[in-house]
DNA sequence: AAGACGAAAGTGGTTGA
DNA sequence: TCAACAACTTTCGTCTT
């Protein structure tokens, strides 16, 4: 999978600690930050009808910047108005320069347009919230800028834009899931995902496992007391430094079976890995670290008891 | 019979020389 | 660029419920 942090570059200790609060991962042997709070990439529109005295001067004029709409509502053109008969032997050069013009604005604004309306399709399959389609919309017209779309195919920026942008918004999917979405092969949109991340440096940091819970949890349509529950199991494994270096879907998915059997809503492992996406073979050595640094094993036996 | 468990070999990606 | 490496998967045989 992507980009969770293995090893210190520093030092190259795996005491890996992952700061929620402050938004920094750092070496516990030595200290190095190894990823900063994420890049400011802040929503551009704001609202200011809500305030009141000041708000009005602040106010943008005409339709709020949506960066789903394919040309953000503005448009560049080469003159309409000069006046042809002026400009005597430029006025060839001129025309086909509008033309020209005029040839790579609709080209560009037609693989926008194509490119967002796939963007939609993936991100309404996928449930995803409109900030988040916001964000990946963003994304990608900053990859078509850059010219990061050659060699690429559209869909795949399109689907790497998205996984990009529900890990910035805490609310990650699998690359299964959005591989399943967008039909394109999970080690593609890997691959562009880095790539264009790298590129723009856009800074993601590991994700959470507790950010996969709700979903899974539901999923699996497991009470909210052993959502809660594995989200406890998961601070403390974090705790324990038992989730560097680790897939966080395998993980959470580990959590959530094992607060499942201690809340008597036994799911077996292999329900818990089609839907966290990860094998039973991951989940069970998961599971067994849990039991064996957190000392679950007695939680689970009083359970047990408790069912007998 | 189904599920849990664990060993062994294979895969894809990262890292450090 | 390449070899070592860690995490994860696949496969399969055995044990448990």
């Amino acid at each position: 999978m992507s980009t969770y942090v293995k090893k210190c570059p520093e030092c190259g200790s795996k005491k890996i600690f992952y700061n929620k609060e402050k938004g920094e991962v750092i070496c516990k042997e030595c200290g190095y930050v190894i990823e900063e709070s994420m890049v400011d990439f802040g929503q551009e529109w704001r609202e200011f009808e809500s305030e009141g005295g000041g708000g009005e001067s602040k106010r943008r004029t005409g339709a709020p910047m949506r960066h789903t709409e394919y040309d953000m509502g503005l448009g560049t053109e080469v003159g309409r108005t000069a006046d042809l008969s002026k400009l005597g032997k430029e006025r060839g050069k001129f025309l086909r320069l509008r033309k020209w013009q005029y040839r790579i604005s609709t080209a560009i604004e037609r693989n926008l347009k194509l490119a967002l309306a796939e963007l939609k399709r993936v991100s309404s399959f996928l449930k995803l919230s409109g900030s988040v389609e916001e964000e990946a919309a963003r994304i990608y017209r900053l990859a078509v800028q850059r010219g990061l779309v050659r060699g690429r195919s559209m869909e795949s920026v399109v689907a790497g834009a998205l996984y990009a942008a529900c890990r910035r918004h805490e609310v990650p999917r699998t690359l299964d899931e959005l591989s399943e979405a967008s039909g394109i092969e999970k080690k593609e949109i890997g691959r562009t995902y880095r790539f264009i991340t790298r590129e723009l440096e856009i800074r993601i940091r590991p994700s959470n496992p507790a950010d996969y819970i709700p979903r899974f949890a539901s999923a699996l349509k497991l009470s909210p007391e052993s959502q809660s529950k594995s989200v406890e199991i998961l601070e403390r494994a974090q705790k324990a430094e038992l989730t560097s270096g680790r897939g966080p879907t395998g993980i959470a998915a580990a959590a959530l079976y094992v607060s499942a059997l201690m809340h008597g809503e036994k799911r077996t492992q292999r329900e818990v890995a089609d839907v966290a996406g990860v094998t039973e073979v991951t989940i069970r050595n998961r599971y067994k670290e849990l039991l064996d640094e957190l000392k679950l094993d007695k939680e689970l036996k009083k359970v047990k008891k408790k069912n007998s």
